[in-house]
DNA sequence: ATTCTCCATGTTAACGCTACCATGGCCGTC
DNA sequence: GACGGCCATGGTAGCGTTAACATGGAGAAT
């Protein structure tokens, strides 16, 4: 039988096929009367095709039902049009905020969002890379600038390019966009102290690996000592981003430190668990204790009293990492970037007037 | 040099090449002195080869940074281990438990979460599953069961497992896991009249293109009619889901009855929202105005008074979700399946106690 | 000792699409 | 009227991996 095989020209193989019977471009093409590539093209880059021929092939597309598999498309081209996005959480309107403001700019340009979250372990970061990568995508929007060495010397040598964002680093990867979160702490501790606020508390989510966490608590700690506030151990406080935990934490700083004047908590969620623990406990707010929160989420403006926060340019964050590496794949920009988005204090009910 | 060329026998082909100078599986195979198909089989089914093959094979992978490209690995074995999740929203932390749920089990398994969001648009969910499918994910999550018609045909040609979640449908397009708003929403709303409660509002999100939305209306106006409650235009609102669109509807619904007597908002935040509004407004609840809520997030037990409110089991939704995926993706379920995980009542302090 | 199995590994041909180069027809130029 | 250039379309090879089948050697079975 092999022989007789052998000896036949154009019979095809017995071997077994493994395609799953989808509809190919080949059957568009065929129905279509025309080439594979012009179904190609016409799909791809329809103004170099004849309107005609583009009309046919579109109607055998729809009357097929064709779906590309860009499995296939993005490995003959090799590339793709998907950029990898890695946030901590998905339980926070922060990441929605930004994520937002990339799919924003990226959709408008055919690019589509990849995301992956690390509940804030770097484990899963360099996992989630290298996955990215594994996918070919076109350009990786990482937060926060603490990443494991692997995942720096992989992004570095795929030569993707790459943003960091949310905080301003020294040694970047690529490109980064963000604010200095300390400079955020230090100014909200300020304002406190200019508040008349001398016992000043800070409660932030678990700074180990989180930089910026650990650059806020630095902001006000830089502040505490720059404006001798008072400094005691009990007056810090870390807190995993549940309301709960904020309210929580603020309760076990009252039972250490009982004259506390002011909490200054790292995240609006946070801020929210104080505002109602201080409610409990029959503390007037701003009067009795002062407290300030962190993001400007919806719910800081609603509450009685408004809470103090620091607002952040989260959607301008999103949409500028996003237009930042769009122009490094189009080859418009070249050169690390370090894009500093600001932020604001915004002074509300529930901390003192400064005095004017 | 172009007739040189021809004649020495092993030169490659004149013709440019496209690929991009990565580290490909074969370099790894020459490095490590094995086939490519021996690399290949040592990353994806270690157990198969020899102890000492893995280990030098293992070597080479390490020394090179080798990094398998997926979109050659899926096309040539016609299978990804990606699962397509389309939902509505970002901005809630309700979705985010579902896809935790989600990724726990996915992720334990090996496959991963492609994540895609509509805004409630459902021409934005048909994008998504083109997209999903063009991709040739292994299964499909969908928010809800209200879908185009090119959605659900475009899903049941593929032949893709696919789940729809937070729903009951009566038309599903295969498999089905969530449980009933409406008999979510009427239960809350039996409970409030139980509670004495007789000008009941009820504000949800905008219900055009949210079958959740709508069948909470309708739960809510059938339980108005069976107990015979006050119904009146003004007790109905919708608002778009943001704390502060929550306490705008509560005022609205104020200034039009001020009568009311207590109000269901279709979920936490909208609720909370209508908190701070009654606070603002020097309203006690629960004896004022009762308010209810949806959902069971975190807030809605810090707030004074806590909220009552309908836990939802949405960790639950996500992660029995997924299950039936890789059930149906293996072979081992067949048949739809509608799985009813329900939901129930929490009663806090911001509703009166009903009569014992 | 011979045959049969099984195990580890190799060879080859898909997977489904697009980049690259080629071709043929039409138009304008000299 | 021959030639050059441009436009629409096509043929072919390649993208980087894995499925399917093939092979060769060690050990088991007879």
């Amino acid at each position: 039988m092999a022989v007789a095989r052998t000896l036949m020209k154009r019979e095809p193989p017995a071997r077994k096929r493994r395609g799953h019977g989808a509809v190919l471009i080949s059957d568009v093409a065929r129905l279509a009367g025309v080439s594979a590539i012009t179904v190609s093209r016409t799909l791809n880059k329809p103004q170099i095709v004849a309107d005609s021929t583009r009309r046919a092939v579109q109607a055998a597309v729809d009357r097929l039902g064709y779906i590309p598999n860009r499995l296939a498309g993005n490995l003959a081209s090799t590339q793709t049009r998907t950029i990898g996005v890695v946030i901590p959480s998905l339980f926070s309107n922060i990441f929605a905020d930004s994520v937002r403001g990339m799919t924003d700019v990226l959709g408008s340009e055919g690019y589509q969002v990849l995301l992956g979250v690390t509940d804030d372990s770097l484990d899963m970061e360099t996992k989630h890379v290298v996955s990215l990568l594994g996918q070919r995508v076109a350009g990786v929007i990482l937060t926060g600038g603490m990443h494991q060495r692997r995942t720096r010397e992989l992004l570095k040598n795929s030569g993707v390019p790459v943003v960091e964002t949310n905080v301003m680093v020294r040694s970047s990867i690529d490109m980064v966009v963000g604010y200095s979160n300390e400079a955020a702490a230090y100014a909200m501790t300020r304002h406190l102290a200019r508040c008349g606020y001398r016992r000043i508390g800070f409660v932030t989510t678990p700074m180990e690996r989180n930089d910026r966490a650990q650059a806020r608590r630095a902001g006000w700690l830089r502040a505490v000592r720059e404006f001798g506030l008072v400094e005691r151990a009990g007056l810090f406080r870390e807190a995993t981003l549940t309301v709960s935990h904020g309210a929580r934490a603020f309760g076990e700083m009252l039972a250490s430190d009982p004259d506390v004047e002011a909490v200054f908590l790292a995240h609006d969620m946070l801020a929210s668990g104080a505002m109602f623990e201080a409610r409990r406990r029959g503390l007037r707010v701003p009067d009795d204790v002062g407290i300030a929160g962190f993001d400007d989420l919806d719910i800081a403006q609603e509450f009685v009293p408004a809470l103090t926060t620091v607002r952040t340019p989260r959607y301008a964050i999103g949409s500028t990492a996003a237009r930042m590496v769009l122009q490094r794949i189009r080859g418009e920009a070249t050169g690390s970037a370090c894009v500093d988005m600001g932020f604001e204090i915004v002074q509300r009910d529930s901390t003192r007037r400064p005095p004017a």
